[in-house]
DNA sequence: GTCTATACGATGATAGAC
DNA sequence: GTCTATCATCGTATAGAC
């Protein structure tokens, strides 16, 4: 349990967040997870539980430090925001919310583990598991709702929620399939820089986030 | 095979159909499955070759005549447009995209299977059924990508093909949980009327993809 | 061609000895 | 905490009846 123990416990973390990430979650078998990770076929079931629980904690190890710093930026945004009277931007608060994900990818064994993320909802129901996203997304959400709601003061809260929902999936369809923005593109190569992605995703939910507001396109049938 | 017939076949596609968007693709057990059905345990080899090609042939049932529609209201638009030298509007195109996808849900047994196709990145590498996915879709963005260049000329291709990937993104999400969006809402009683969701989305994704055209903001850090 | 009964190997989980 | 042995259940394969 402490941080530089080798023990059963994180040995059977590691290689579960590599083999799930490789190979998928049901095609790992915890015989081959257990026999790789040099510990004994029962020990996954007495420490986690199952072996969806596993996954769970697999997630979640991942998932607590990426909340935190969300959490510290959104709070130094509006800090700052709140010092010179100013609500705290839009693309800063939406920087906040993606980058520590897209930055997650260039971690050892980030980007593997950000493709298993998003192959998260599937199997089962999958609630346990988006019970624990859910749970630990909170802390985020409660500050970047009053803080969005500075910055777009003239939306009501429904819309609001429902764009920072087409936001997250925005994010989420990125983190997931580059295989299929590649398709999209037909061969043509296309440029994946991580900053340069995040600055498009950026632009287009800020833009999202804001529309009706600055010029009204007429409207139509 | 025929429409009307009330095969072994299709029994088992009705069956899986409805289980698998029930209890989930692993949670459903092929002896449960063909038990429900009234067939026997191995016609399910025998007609689709493994469990996993009958999840295929159940999304591809359902995604054939989504994407026919698809494809009919893009001609349809681009039709209109020529006729009048215009280009087709934005938010026809992404109508067009987002609509038959929405009102599936209103079909018998839609709403559960569209909460399934979300939770399509699962198990193993789903390459075949990604693969499924992309080549049925293949027709609607061979008509999409042309018809939004015109809309949109003074996007450079990357842009438009990033663009266009966050829009689908945000349909998936959408599809995928409205649990996501109720919790994001605290309780909230929020709304989730079609028509409604089908305008926010559009509105959204319509700003998004003209970032940066009618109106700029000033750059920041 | 279609359907049935049955068998096989592998899996996740568990009980109990140490 | 760790191990071995064992269990029910799974997806799949096949042999043979209609």
């Amino acid at each position: 349990m402490t941080p530089l123990d080798p023990s059963t416990k994180t040995q059977i973390l590691d290689v579960a967040e590599r083999l799930f990430a490789e190979q998928g979650f049901a095609a790992t078998s915890l015989r081959a997870l257990t026999a790789a990770a040099g510990v004994n076929l029962a020990a996954v079931n007495y420490h986690f539980g199952s072996k969806e629980a596993l996954l769970l904690a697999v997630f979640d190890r991942r998932l607590r430090p990426l909340n935190e710093r969300r959490i510290a930026s959104i709070d130094a945004l509006v800090r700052q925001a709140a010092a010179t009277g100013l609500a705290p931007s839009l693309e800063g608060l939406l920087d906040t919310l993606f980058r520590p994900v897209l930055e997650m990818t260039a971690e050892p064994g980030g980007e593997a583990c950000a493709r298993l993320f998003a192959r998260v909802h599937l199997e089962t129901e999958a609630e346990a598991l988006e019970s624990m996203f859910l749970t630990q997304f909170c802390a985020v959400r409660d500050r970047m709702l009053p803080a969005l709601k500075q910055t777009l003061p003239e939306l009501d809260e429904d819309e609001l929620l429902w764009r920072l929902h087409f936001a997250i999936g925005a994010l989420a369809h990125t983190m997931q399939s580059t295989i299929r923005l590649k398709w999209l593109a037909r061969g043509r190569a296309i440029e994946t820089d991580r900053e340069t992605t995040l600055r498009r995703l950026i632009e287009f939910c800020a833009a999202g986030m804001r529309a009706g507001a600055p010029s009204r396109p007429p409207e139509g049938t």
